[in-house]
This record gives C-alpha cells, sequence and structure tokens, in this order.
DNA sequence: CCAGCCGTTCTCTTACGTCC
DNA sequence: GGACGTAAGAGAACGGCTGG
C-alpha cells in the first residue's frame, strides 16, 4: 500500500511521534490525552498506512522497527514545520519588507498618501509604497486582481464587493495667492462671484461644481475660467494669477503663500473612505496599515 | 499459580461528510 | 433535512508476559 495523506493523518504522525518517545502505547496516550486503546488503533492504522509493523511488541512496552526509527526524523521535521504554519503571524512594521499599491487622486496623494510616506521612512522602512491614480471604471477588478491594494475613494466609487472605512469628512475654504488684490477685502458673495475661479474636474471638461450648486440655489453665480484635471496644478495656478478656487481643507491646511478664508456660502463638502479588497481584511501588515491610514487621516 | 501490567480486539457511540 | 457510510474514540474483554 502506498501512505496516503488524509485530513486525519496529522493525528497519526501525532500518535507516530508520541510513540516514538514514550516506547509505550499507554504513555503515548497519556502524552496525546487519549485513551491507550485509540493509540492502539491509531498504530494499526499508522500500520497499515505504512505497510510496517512499525513498532513490535517487548516485556516493557513497544520498540521501533528499522522502518519507524527512519521515519521518525522527517516526522518530527514535518511535525514542527506545521507547527510553525499554526503559529499566528505577527506583524513587526519595522522588520517587514513589503510593496502596496495604493491608487489614490491627487487629493488624497497629498492630503493622505503624504503623511503616510513620511510615517512609514520611520515606523516601517521596509514598506514600499506605489501610488497609482484612480481608475474608476476599472478599481474594482484591480483589487480582485492584486493590482491595486487599497485606494482612497469617495463613497460613490464604493462597491459591493470592497470591504471599507470611512476616513474622514472634507469641508471646502477659499483659497487665493497671499499678495491677491482683494486678499485684504472681508470674503462675502458679492466678492466670491467677482472674481474668476478655477476649479478641479477628474477630465478637465466639467465647469461646474458643488459650490455652482450652492450658489444657484441662491441665485447667484460665478465665473469658472479654468477646468484643471489636477488640485496641484490649480493651485500652482492661483499662485501665479488672480485666479481663486474652493478648495478642500486638508489640501491647503499647511500651504504658504495662500490666503485662505471660509466661505461665505454653505458648500457640500465630501468623505474620504479607505477601500481594499476581501481577501486582504485579515492580512495583520494591511491591518496595521488601514489602521495607520486612519489615524493619520484623523 | 496469580496478580499486575501492557497491548490488541471487538463492539458501541458519536461526529462528520456526502448524497439525494 | 434525512439517510447512509466512514472514521475515531471509549469501554469491556481478552491474551501475553513478568515477577513474586
Amino acid at each position: 500500500m502506498v501512505a496516503d495523506i488524509k485530513t486525519t493523518d496529522l493525528n497519526l504522525l501525532k500518535a507516530f511521534a508520541a510513540l516514538i518517545e514514550t516506547g509505550s502505547v499507554t504513555r503515548a496516550a497519556d502524552m496525546l490525552g487519549l485513551t491507550q486503546p485509540a493509540v492502539s488503533g491509531m498504530l494499526a492504522r499508522l500500520r497499515d498506512t505504512f505497510d510496517d509493523p512499525l513498532f513490535v511488541r517487548t516485556q516493557r512496552g513497544v520498540i521501533p522497527t528499522p522502518r519507524a526509527e527512519a521515519l521518525a526524523e522527517p516526522v518530527r521535521a514535518a511535525l514542527a514545520a506545521i507547527q510553525s504554519v499554526l503559529v499566528p503571524h505577527v506583524f513587526e512594521p519595522g522588520m517587514t519588507n513589503l510593496t502596496i499599491s495604493l491608487a489614490a487622486t491627487d487629493y488624497a496623494q497629498k492630503a493622505v498618501v503624504l503623511p503616510l510616506l513620511t510615517s512609514l521612512r520611520h515606523d516601517a522602512p521596509g514598506i514600499r509604497v506605489a501610488v497609482r491614480p484612480v481608475d474608476r471604471e476599472h478599481l474594482a477588478r484591480q483589487m480582485e486582481s492584486g493590482l491595486v491594494d487599497m485606494a482612497l475613494i469617495t463613497p460613490d466609487m464604493a462597491q459591493d464587493t470592497m470591504r471599507s472605512r470611512h476616513l474622514f469628512d472634507e469641508t471646502y475654504v477659499c483659497v487665493m495667492r497671499d499678495n491677491h488684490p482683494a486678499a485684504s477685502q472681508p470674503m462675502d458673495l458679492d466678492l466670491l462671484c467677482a472674481l474668476d475661479h478655477g476649479i478641479m474636474s477628474h477630465d478637465g471638461t466639467q465647469f461646474r461644481g458643488a459650490t455652482d450648486e450652492a450658489l444657484a440655489r441662491m441665485g447667484r453665480r460665478r465665473r469658472v475660467v479654468a477646468s484643471i484635471p489636477s488640485f496641484m496644478v490649480l493651485i500652482e495656478m492661483i499662485r501665479c494669477s488672480d485666479l481663486m478656487a474652493l478648495l478642500p481643507r486638508r489640501l491647503v491646511a499647511e500651504m504658504t503663500g495662500l490666503h485662505i478664508t471660509e466661505p461665505p456660502l454653505a458648500v457640500t463638502g465630501f468623505s474620504k473612505l479607505l477601500t481594499w479588497h476581501e481577501r486582504l481584511q485579515h492580512d495583520a501588515a494591511h491591518r496595521w496599515l488601514r489602521d495607520r491610514i486612519a489615524e493619520l487621516a484623523s
């Protein structure tokens, strides 16, 4: 008979190891927490599996056959290997080498990824982050295939197949350059509507946003003269022109050379979610990263 | 010879997986 | 969900061996 692997064979190998160690069916049973007949039955199955008596009776217990002696070390090594697999994986940030793929808009790159990278350099220098743009249409498939591990998105992009965690709610502020001619004036609706605006739109084709919706509800309108697909470029444009913009608060919070004021009207903000695939739900390293991101974003 | 120890065999129960 | 088969373990009984 050829030895075959079954789900229950692990117990047989444990019994074999106990028999090798104790040289007694009774003491092996004690060691395993079983009764002597149970171990005797296990020995019978081992004999059938290996087509060898394995142990022969003596006056004081049992002694291994040459075949059992030959099996002793491989079985011990196999059980040790299995035991090491069963030990819960402990994640040590400072000792882990890992590359994660993170999809993020340029806003999220500035507001979330930048603080994360700074934090990782200190606490987990072995973790590399590959940042890629958010491909709204293919995000779910990219996560399923492992191309993307996590993504920073808005709730409207979330799908049922993804796990997600709310990071924060974002609001808008009025932004113009520090030495803008209007910087000395209080920001009110009249001033806001009098100035030329730039907005960020993902494909650079939209000239209306949440601010325009809010203005329309009040019977007002503004003049949007530039639609830019990147917050960063939009900010540079504001720095070197008389344009103003309503931008996410976290985006400009620590930037210098900008004049930042509260908007004179209520503009609907947005939420940011961290999303990931189910397969990473219980991964120790990813759990640690998700906690770190949430902590930095709070 | 007999008590005690040890391993084996038989039978029963239980748990679990598979199939319909 | 029920019927069925299989495997594992427990308990009881048994046989072999040893020492007093």
